[in-house]
DNA sequence: AAGTACATCAACCGCACGCAT
DNA sequence: GATGCGTGCGGTTGATGTACT
């Protein structure tokens, strides 16, 4: 059965918004929150479907965002993840404070490609990353979680056959994919991710608790790809000053490799051929940007020395 | 000044996913 | 398990601004 519209198109108001129409929206949701996008529009009396009051409020109007130039750090920034994870946008977006995904993506298409290009350094698509692409897990309410547990389990046993089916195919094309000519460059990288797997799989604190699961399955998919068996889970009982150190040197750890150059990908091997290599980079990065857009509040001294934003920023 | 080509970016669209029923 | 809803994502479009002839 299809799906219906996201909302009745009839008599709503399409194209660039008005100034009353971005007050009403503004004035709206500094009242209610950002909540119930569908109904939010005839709630705070605007002729808009809820999805472009939602596009406009994250791309527009919410606070914190910067408008004008990218740096030239951000430039070096969104290359980078780019070379790493492909057109993920929002990802890209979750690790530069400020920045929407839609800014950066426009940005991307319409100056640093022509950039990379001029400098004959066109980097290829990441179909294959794309392909799997995973969105972050929504917070269950407290409700909901106690009739979803039996549906949790009969899932998660699911999810554990589909990582042992895909574990399998992963080695199969691993297989191939050490004979061919840059082996050597997407391995290296690989192993310098899984020397440090252990201190990057697993935590636990209030927060990061949803990611539990998760990084657990992941964690134990990719460290048998790789024949990495430091997978280990901190359990509870640990305080929050704990919790928030051992997050820091995460990613520490993460952002040395990010941003190490010997420890990058050349650039001339932007795909990578490695299918289970990776995946593997793919799982390490959405866990760390889970944990920066979870934990942001607690690093902002860090990302303030890390691509020199100011706290105002954050 | 008028017409045209090109550049920019806000906004739209279709789809995928998680969750609720 | 099937279905529908709400939301978020990435790709694309089109209105507007600017440069050029």
């Amino acid at each position: 059965m299809g799906r219906k519209p996201c909302c009745s198109k009839e008599g709503l108001r399409k194209g660039t918004w008005t100034a009353k129409e971005d007050k009403l929206l503004t004035d709206y949701i500094k009242e209610h929150g950002e909540v119930g996008w569908r109904s939010l529009p005839i709630k705070a009396g605007l002729l808009r479907c809820g999805k472009s009051c939602r596009l406009r409020w994250v791309n527009y109007l919410k606070p914190g965002i910067k408008r004008g130039n990218f740096t030239p750090e951000e430039e070096d920034l969104i290359i980078r993840l780019y070379n790493l994870l492909g057109s993920r946008w929002s990802l890209i977006a979750g690790r530069i404070p400020g920045r929407t995904d839609n800014d950066i993506k426009n940005y991307w298409n319409t100056h640093l490609l022509k950039k990379l290009k001029s400098q004959g350094l066109e980097p290829k698509r990441h179909k294959s990353l794309a392909k799997h692409m995973r969105r972050p897990k929504h917070k269950a309410n407290v409700s909901s979680q106690n009739n979803q547990k039996s549906n949790k389990e009969k899932k998660k046993r699911k999810k554990q056959v589909k990582i042992e089916k895909n574990c399998n195919i992963i080695e199969d094309k691993e297989q191939v994919a050490k004979k061919t000519e840059n082996q050597w460059h997407t391995q290296d990288f690989a192993q310098k991710i899984s020397a440090n797997n252990h201190d990057i799989t697993c935590s636990s604190s209030s927060n990061t608790a949803t990611l539990q699961d998760g990084i657990s399955s992941r964690a134990a998919s990719t460290s048998e790809v790789v024949n990495c068996n430091n997978v280990h889970c901190s359990s509870s009982g640990q305080n929050v000053e704990e919790n928030d150190n051992e997050i820091y040197e995460k990613l520490q750890v993460i952002d040395e490799l990010l941003l190490n150059d010997n420890c990058l990908p050349p650039t001339e091997c932007t795909e990578f051929n490695s299918e289970s290599q990776m995946l593997l980079m793919e799982n390490v990065y959405e866990e760390y940007f889970q944990l920066v857009s979870e934990n942001s509040y607690h690093f902002q001294d860090y990302a303030h020395s890390f691509v020199g934003f100011s706290q105002d920023d954050l």
